[in-house]
DNA sequence: GTCCGACCGTA
DNA sequence: TTACGGTCGGACG
């Protein structure tokens, strides 16, 4: 090596974990082997591989070196036996790739070096340093701090993930000091990840001040009695050796022992053959194809590479001796090999994601819960602590206490982290006493200003490299939102638990925790109170408070990492990852925009509403004879049905007389006037205090705007619900109900648009079923349910009674729901023996129904689940019930699931790219409410042209590429001022 | 104060 | 005949 060479050197262990954590689990599919990390591994090869060749590249590589850790058994150990000792075992699906990360490696012609009783990193400062000294230039492919204090003006490093050079500014900037001062500020810091001790109370931060002061630690530590903070003194004092201890552990080593020289780092041609093969044999389909093209061989004609897995000891997490696992030492470092299509002898590397769920399953049982385990974060000091940790693992698992349910209300009391199972904290924000004055009390001592605390989490939590865990993160996310943090990357332990058991009961982390870890964590309940009693959380003391919430997010950590890997081994992944995460900011956004409601004409509303019940009322009392609560089902019926002697139809399961309003519907047809009357005034009463009395209070006192909150684990199909207040059901279907829509309006200047499909379900039926007749229809564009009146009755489309198509109609309806005889008679008020011919002829004319309801059924009693075109599952556990009943009513759901569940993704895909396509457009337009085949948005009136094309835009193709749906997809979209007019 | 059933608004 | 959430009355404590 000489001079103007140009060594890259990649931290292979390193980019292990955080590749492992930073990209989204993949695993072979033939055999689903986890693969993630080693698909992320090859990219970067080849990417820098491929600007290696690429002459218009300045900084290309002429030697390659990929290095690894080799045990966990370092010089470290015997200055510091603690050292790393706080590390656990590496996930079980991490394992297998260790070896895997190495033949790859091989397989791109890359040496591969490690070497028994060093780091990694021991090994990158010892060949950077011989490289220098040659005068070559250095890029060490790596974004680890503990690798920064090697740069020079010659070395510098590349985060490969964040496509980012650190050179001598970027450590600065950064750290705040140079690199050569980055060994003293790390053992003044310590690193709470390799147990590095470092001075207590002593971050970044001020130890880049005192080396700004001091100059280097040992002048710090001669002139400590300068300092003026006393804490801050006496620690220095107290810690020194600590410190001259940690700095031995965080200072690499220059002068490894190699075995192999920069000589024999010479980059290398391509291998063509020997490296396709590696990538087929992992199934990397993209990559096979890109390398066999740029290596001029034919992909077809090489074989897999018969891989095994090696068992390989990385010091960076497995501590393989120490987790209490049978791989020893020898079976660690050695090459205990092991074919990956069979099962692993006895050992507890897992190599297949069923045998990590099951490894995990047992972990989270046996491991218990210890509240009093759980720190209290107090100062900054601490609290950076925490947020490098988080930083360092890549993960964290995250809990607010605020002072209301509702996101748009509420205030931010306190925040929890978990980084480990068991190790989680709480940080108080605002805490106030209980025995107050009349404002309440006033906030307690020893709390972290809440600025403060979101200045100094605010870079982890917007952090790409470090995943946020949650349990309902869309609250989470619009509380951060709501204080200026774009929380990203996220996972959302409620909706990896929706994904894998819909149908399986709730989705509550009291619920999981009890059913995953055999645990009942402490009830919000009774810190809090309940009814007129109740405290707000800010009220909870401290040490409390910090039970409570540690455990939240400690329970939190341990639900993931139970559940993530479920996702794969059950295939469910891009159903979470397409159709859940990327919903949450969506509908925050949703939520936090709100939509604006008129006050005055709800007011109105209310007060004509109120006087037509009034004149109602009046007369029932005089039709009934005496004065009743109308509003009482069961007064009620006693006077239709005892006193009047009109005759009853149907009782309630209490034995209660019927009033339902069909059944008063029936009875006024047949001329009985107080029947009608209480129909009317039901109408109007269930206007007034559902909607026009109800909407006002919904409206938030600062945006002036009604903020719904939507349900995403709420439904067993994959819908979403709405509530507080639900605008899901704002009646459209009467004349007076629909003039509650026209109290949503647009804001000045701007229009409300809604989009609606046209037949969704009755598409998707026609596309699962495979109905000829039907996708025909929609093909054509003719009204469906005519044709299906025609089809059946032998009726011409042209001049078909009303009549005749509604009952049409309703079969259809009736056919989405799992149709029985009882419910079609009932619907259509005929007998039930002519319902049961409807449905003969029905199924005569249209034979892939029945076909397809029967598989559905079948399937469902197969698997206990149905499954949605895009792979979503509902589970029916008790569609095998000896209860008839009980085992019919589970049939029709089973066999709605599959329609409804799969509109329900397609208006879900739609919506994850409308914001997107909308700003692509450089359209203003925003979402505002789901309506299930309804979205509706607000834009600026000059746009609504330009806006109208790219929604429907979406909307039609929200199926593809995924799936390509047999039946076009009809979207019709209209603009107004209110919502009543556009829809 | 809390729970449940009846009823009814939506897709 | 599918999927929801809100309001009310009434019974329970």
């Amino acid at each position: 090596m000489k001079k103007g060479d140009h060594l890259f050197l990649v931290d292979g262990s390193g980019y292990i974990f955080r590749a492992y954590h930073a990209l989204p689990p993949l695993t072979r599919k033939s055999d689903g082997l986890p693969v993630g990390a080693v698909s992320g591994f090859c990219n970067m090869l080849w990417k820098l591989l491929r600007e290696a060749r690429d002459t218009s590249v300045r900084d290309t590589p002429t030697h390659f070196a990929v290095i690894f850790d080799y045990s966990s058994t370092t010089f470290r150990k015997e200055i510091y036996p603690e050292y790393k000792a706080n590390r656990s075992a590496p996930p079980e699906d991490l394992i297998p790739q260790f070896g895997l990360i190495r033949q790859a490696t091989k397989a791109f012609n890359l040496p591969c070096i490690e070497k028994e009783g060093y780091e990694a990193d021991d090994l990158i400062a010892t060949y950077a340093r011989m490289a220098e000294a040659v005068g070559a230039e250095v890029t060490i492919i790596s974004s680890d701090k503990d690798l920064m204090q090697l740069v020079t003006p010659l070395v510098s490093m590349y985060d490969s993930m964040k496509d980012k050079q650190i050179g001598i500014p970027e450590v600065i900037e950064k750290w705040g000091v140079p690199p050569e001062k980055m060994i003293d500020l790390q053992a003044m810091t310590g690193d709470s990840t390799d147990n590095v001790p470092g001075i207590p109370g002593i971050g970044p931060k001020t130890a880049a001040q005192l080396l700004e002061e001091f100059g280097d630690l040992d002048t710090l530590l001669a002139r400590a009695g300068e300092i003026k903070q006393q804490k801050r003194r006496e620690n220095i004092i107290q810690y020194a050796e600590q410190a001259l201890i940690s700095r031995q552990l965080v200072t690499l080593k220059t002068d490894t022992p190699i075995d192999v020289g920069l000589e024999d780092f010479g980059l290398e041609p391509q291998n063509g053959p020997k490296l396709v093969a590696f990538l087929k044999s992992m199934e990397f389909n993209a990559l096979t194809r890109r390398a066999a093209e740029a290596t001029g061989v034919d992909a077809s004609e090489i074989e897999a590479a018969n891989l095994k897995i090696e068992a390989v000891a990385e010091a960076r997490g497995p501590d393989l001796d120490s987790a209490g696992s049978d791989a020893s030492p020898e079976a660690a470092t050695a090459s205990s090999q092991m074919v990956v299509s069979s099962k692993p002898p006895s050992s507890n590397v897992s190599a297949t994601p069923a045998d990590l769920v099951k490894a995990r399953t047992d972990e989270a049982l046996s491991a218990k819960i210890d509240r009093s385990a759980y720190t209290t974060i107090r100062d900054v000091a601490s609290l950076q602590i925490w947020i490098d940790e988080a930083m360092a693992s890549g993960i964290v698992a995250f809990d607010t206490e605020t002072t209301s349910a509702d996101p748009m209300q509420t205030e931010i009391v306190g925040l929890s982290l978990a980084t480990r199972p068991g190790k989680a904290a709480y940080i108080p924000i605002n805490h106030k006493s209980r025995d107050g004055d009349l404002l309440g009390g006033g906030l307690l001592e020893h709390q972290i200003p809440e600025a403060e605390v979101f200045r100094l989490l605010k870079p982890m939590l917007e952090d790409a490299s470090v995943l946020k865990i949650a349990h309902a993160m869309k609250y989470e996310w619009l509380v951060m939102h709501r204080h200026g943090i774009d929380l990203h990357p996220v996972d959302d332990t409620m909706l990896i638990s929706y994904v894998l058991d819909a149908g399986e009961g709730h989705h509550t982390m009291d619920s999981l925790c009890d059913r995953w870890l055999g645990h009942k964590p402490l009830a919000y309940k009774d810190l809090v109170g309940s009814g007129k009693s109740s405290l707000t959380f800010d009220k909870v003391e401290i040490e409390r408070a910090t039970e409570y919430a540690a455990e939240d997010a400690d329970v939190t950590l341990r639900l993931w990492r139970l559940l993530k890997p479920r996702l794969v081994a059950d295939g469910l992944s891009s159903v979470y990852e397409r159709l859940e995460r990327p919903l949450i900011p969506v509908l925050a956004r949703m939520e936090e925009r709100g939509i604006s409601v008129d006050r005055q004409i709800l007011s109105r509303l209310s007060g004509d509403l109120a006087q037509s019940a009034a004149a109602i009322e009046d007369e029932i009392y005089k039709l009934a004879g005496e004065k009743i609560n109308i509003g009482s089902p069961k007064q009620m019926g006693d006077i239709l049905f005892g006193k009047m002697g009109l005759p009853g139809g149907s009782k309630t399961k209490t034995g209660q007389w019927s009033t339902s309003a069909q059944l008063l519907e029936d009875l006024a047809a047949e001329g009985h006037e107080l029947p009608r009357k209480v129909v009317d005034w039901r109408q109007l009463t269930k206007l007034k205090s559902t909607y026009t009395d109800a909407l006002p209070g919904y409206i938030h006192p600062d945006t002036k705007r009604v903020h719904t909150s939507y349900a995403m684990a709420a439904t067993s199909t994959g819908r979403l619900s709405s509530s507080e207040p639900n605008l899901q059901n704002i009646p459209v279907r009467t004349t007076e109900g629909r003039k509650i829509r026209t109290a949503f309006i647009a804001a000045p200047g701007n229009k409300l648009i809604s989009a609606d499909y046209s037949q969704i379900e009755l598409r998707v039926l026609a596309h699962v079923a495979e109905i000829p007749q039907l996708t025909q229809a929609f093909a054509d564009g003719i009204d469906i349910h005519a044709m299906t009146a025609s089809e059946m009755f032998g009726v011409p489309v042209e001049g078909m009674p009303s009549e005749v198509r509604r009952r049409a109609k309703a079969i259809n309806f009736g056919i989405i729901y799992g149709i029985s005889a009882f419910g079609l008679a009932n619907q259509l008020s005929i007998p039930r023996e002519e319902a049961s011919q409807y449905i003969r002829t029905y199924f005569e004319r249209f034979p892939g129904i029945k076909d397809y309801m029967e598989a559905t059924k079948a399937f469902a009693r197969q698997h206990g689940y149905v499954e949605t075109i895009f792979g979503r599952r509902a589970h029916y556990p008790e569609i095998r019930s000896s209860n008839p009943q009980l085992r019919a009513f589970n049939e029709r759901a089973a066999i709605n699931a599959p329609i409804q569940g799969s509109a329900a993704d397609i208006i879900r895909r739609a919506m994850v790219r409308m914001d997107a396509a909308l700003k692509d457009a450089k359209l203003t337009a925003r979402m505002l409410l789901q309506v299930h085949d309804e979205l509706v948005f607000e834009t600026i009136e000059d746009e609504v042209e330009a806006t109208l094309p790219v929604i429907r835009e979406v909307m039609e193709n929200a199926a593809m590429p995924a799936i390509a749906l047999s039946v076009p997809l009809q979207v019709d979209a209209r603009a107004a001022h209110n919502w009543e007019a556009a829809h």
